[in-house]
DNA sequence: TGAAATATTGTAAGCGCTTACATTACATTT
DNA sequence: AAATGTAATGTAAGCGCTTACAATATTTCA
């Protein structure tokens, strides 16, 4: 139950010291778990301290110790699947943890370094996870100069710590899958190409083409409209579909860069009454109801194991760097199987 | 860019009020936009603190101003649509007013009472948004004592301010859509019951059927499995639409408790190959692109609006306190339309 | 030109904690 | 019982800022 005695002036460590009639060092020692105190005293000070709802200031505490107990999460857009999944992981280990967390979201029209910058400057938390955040090399390497534990999500960079997804592997796969079930002619509808991730993937469907011998036109790649979210909407799914349906001829497969994009190639799909089996990635929850096949990526996993990590190095910044790669696996729904039960035939 | 000059020992106020020549207490004006700062001195500091990457650390400055500049969204399930929703809303408030963000998650396996008590003693945050946070009366009497500033958004309680959703009217305006298209045996797939948002909306229902004389019958509520997340999922969608299909005689039309139970109730439609016309609630992204009607809840403008409402009341808190009620629009699309065409013919 | 008014800067006392080091109390050993 | 070791507590110096108040510089105006 919430706190009885609340006053405007809260208690101080002051207060609970003069109380229990010890120096505030001792109450300190209480609520910093250390054990050289006697059982008595510590008893007494809780129970003073429950008493009058005292609970130190995390400021003072930060101020005094150098230490906040606060992780912050770096994201670039906060509505996207693909985050909240990983940030369901990084709570996940934070509040077993009992570390706080703060978000800040790296606003789109502001040049993100520069906002990547001002947060470190603060130099609030102790810790930071950026996710999907993609800098120039050359910004990285100024980011190492703050010194601070930094876990890298979805993507990697020398000398980081860094969670990720093998990319080209996930590409591949998918890509492969069709041309095990005989499709040539495989478009790509892609998003803003500059971002790694989009251009692993690229590599991996690539690398399956090459190795069915099947040429590569790029004609087949469509990037969505990246001006918002770097196009990783399903509107640009959506209106980069009808644009690889006109293609003439019509590809015979299509793999979608997002889970996201490849809803809006399907009701493109139905619109147009043009039909071609895709698989998307991510698999968000939303895509089992619609049957859309896709690459997984274990998003939850990848935010609880990075929050682990990033509490290691906390802990221990000598730690060596490790780069964690989760390999995505295809699952296949009725967004590719009808076509193949079709093909049976 | 970031700072070149990264040390260890990062740049305090001391160093910088040295290498300027003036005092701590100048630099520090500059850094809180005081007017009382001759301009060439304003300018000089903010040039060597550029140069030395300075920036004043937030908990020192929270110490002594008794600020902290941060807001506490609190929340209890951090990856929900709703939310997100929402806490994009927030966060371009946010922003635009230079406040940090930070979040608490509260976990369902503990007590809520306990765990906002806990959030609040910590005396953290100068202003508190608490989202679709359900206590018990007593329980909101207790968090009044804090006295500090707080924003309920999706639930009210007399006492604070609150930016909310007439759920009643939103749920009685879809069902009286479908009793004006003469459906007569309504089937409502419902949520965690004790929750005041779906409890209203069941009065809605209710009330709507009222109005136009069809008889209340208890056996067309039904309930999703709830342990999860209250029941909104898709999942428990699905197994609450396969009940309601399976009633005998079957309900001609159903209104979903939220957009996400009703995408698992289109896919045990697919499944089981009955169809009846379905409305959802809170018209997620998703929603147009699978033409589900729906009952849309304007989300971000109530976090933006909720944010606003709270960032006043730190500013002022003598300000009256105000309820804020969003009336709901249906939007119907074709999970309704298409029984429209067919009854129309 | 000098006093008064105003603009700019400095001084110093906290804000509420942590923690190294010093001190005291108590238990052990001989 | 004195000497020694150990456990428990206290002392005091910060942590890096803000801000009331005091002091000084600059401007204004008679």
């Amino acid at each position: 139950m919430f706190s009885q005695n609340h006053t405007d002036l809260a208690a101080t460590i002051y207060d609970i010291a003069k109380k229990a009639g010890v120096s505030i060092a001792t109450v300190s020692r209480v609520f910093n778990q250390s054990t050289k105190v006697s059982e008595s005293t510590r008893k007494k000070i809780l129970a003073i301290a429950d008493e009058v709802g005292y609970h130190p200031r995390a400021h003072a505490q930060g101020l005094a110790s150098r230490k906040s107990n606060l992780v912050m999460v770096v994201v670039p857009v906060i509505s996207n699947y693909f985050f909240m999944e990983v940030l369901g992981g990084i709570q996940d280990k934070l509040s077993e943890q009992n570390y706080e967390l703060s978000i800040f979201n790296i606003s789109p029209n502001k040049d993100a370094a520069e906002q990547v910058g001002h947060v470190m400057k603060r130099r609030w938390a102790e810790g930071y996870l950026f996710i999907s955040i993609h800098l120039q090399n050359e910004q990285w390497e100024q980011l190492k100069k703050y010194n601070v534990p930094i876990t890298l999500v979805d993507e990697h960079f020398e000398g980081f710590d860094s969670v990720s997804v093998d990319n080209e592997q996930g590409a591949y796969r998918a890509v492969k899958s069709f041309l095990e079930m005989d499709y040539k002619r495989i478009a790509m509808l892609s998003a803003l190409e500059t971002s790694k991730p989009i251009s692993n993937r690229i590599t991996g469907y690539k690398k399956a083409l090459q190795e069915y011998d099947v040429p590569f036109d790029e004609r087949l790649i469509i990037e969505g409209n990246s001006m918002y979210r770097d196009g990783f909407t399903e509107k640009a799914g959506y209106e980069a579909m009808k644009k690889i349906l006109e293609i003439n001829p019509m590809p015979d497969a299509c793999f979608c860069a997002s889970d996201i994009q490849a809803v809006g190639a399907l009701k493109a799909m139905m619109d147009t009454g043009k039909k071609i089996p895709i698989i998307g990635y991510d698999d968000i929850e939303l895509a089992e109801y619609i049957g859309l096949s896709t690459i997984r990526q274990p998003m939850r996993d990848m935010g609880f194991f990075a929050t682990q990590n990033l509490i290691d190095r906390m802990n221990n910044p000598q730690k060596a760097i490790s780069q964690t790669i989760y390999t995505p696996e295809l699952v296949e729904r009725t967004s590719t199987s009808t076509f193949k039960d079709l093909k049976a035939k």
